[in-house]
DNA sequence: CGCAGTTCGCTGCGCCACGCAGCGATTTCT
DNA sequence: AGAAATCGCTGCGTGGCGCAGCGAACTGCG
């Protein structure tokens, strides 16, 4: 911290990454509005698609950060709308497997891959160990946010 | 797209960055949860801290993606909770600009600052070429966002 | 074995953030 | 000057969400 250059890189990290989040939700929210979908509906079906394994409600609650009730009603929704499938598990009869249907998702994906063909542009612009680079920064961020949630739980309120 | 090694660091980018957003959603949903206040409230608290003058109402709303209407609503509670105060324009009497209560603002600065402490060592992984690579990639990823929501404001429903 | 204790998903219930439509006040266009 | 557009505010209805509690199924202890 004493590299007044590195500060520098440092803060304009820090504020770009917030606006580059920003950007996120409102372009995760013009995609839902697109599909007639909520934008937590779409984030669910962005998780689903990204676990090469089906979920249970659950874990779909968790990653989500909802309850389990808000989770079944979510699932509710992309099942009524025929997004996923319900799948009883074999191994615990409790839990239930939400499966992406893949033809639904189809529509999904190919929107993303269109837009997608847009965010290549953005990937060539870098090298290999660019790209590594990048990967690797957000997996470390992913981890620490863990962290930090676990803490700001353990925290007192502030009131 | 020819090189297939390039081909999977796209695919491990693609989905890293999933989850990537996931994580921050859930990140500012605990900090919001930690100070008594609304996901949608911390996210404009942060777009107003990082703005050097005060907002008006109608770039709150275009900023959070909300309607002016809720960006009132939006307004009242941060006011009613005393982290920001309504001023009347001078130039333009329509017009309310919202400005940040300095003292009150701190408390969220200090969790943020606080949290940026174990950021920090993610930033001191990277060499600061690397920082300026990630640091490049948002920017673009943000601008290619903003005109991919053009598009899709402009697209058709596909219902 | 059997019986608590736990986990998983589902369901009423109430709350409240949000979009929508329309309002008055103010600015801008012609 | 009047007409049209812009800005922020306000009833109203919708619906996503958390909360608390339910039955079913798994787990651990004696």
């Amino acid at each position: 911290m004493r590299d007044p250059n590195r500060a520098r890189l440092y803060e304009e990290l820090s504020s770009e990454s917030r606006r580059y989040l920003a950007a996120y939700v409102l372009f995760n929210q013009a995609v839902a509005d697109h599909l007639g979908l909520h934008p937590t509906d779409v984030q669910c079906l962005s998780l689903l698609t990204a676990e090469p394994e089906p979920l249970t409600v659950k874990q779909i609650a968790g990653m989500t950060g909802l309850t389990t009730g808000s989770a079944t009603r979510l699932v509710d929704r992309l099942e009524r709308a025929g997004y996923v499938t319900r799948t009883p598990d074999r191994q615990d009869r409790r839990r239930v497997l939400v499966t992406p249907v893949p033809e639904s998702v189809a529509r999904v994906t190919a929107l993303w891959d269109d837009l997608g063909q847009t965010w290549q542009t953005v990937f060539d612009d870098h090298s290999e160990d660019e790209l590594r680079v990048i990967t690797r920064h957000m997996r470390r961020a992913i981890d620490i946010s863990r962290t930090q949630i676990e803490r700001l739980r353990a925290m007192p309120r502030p009131d």
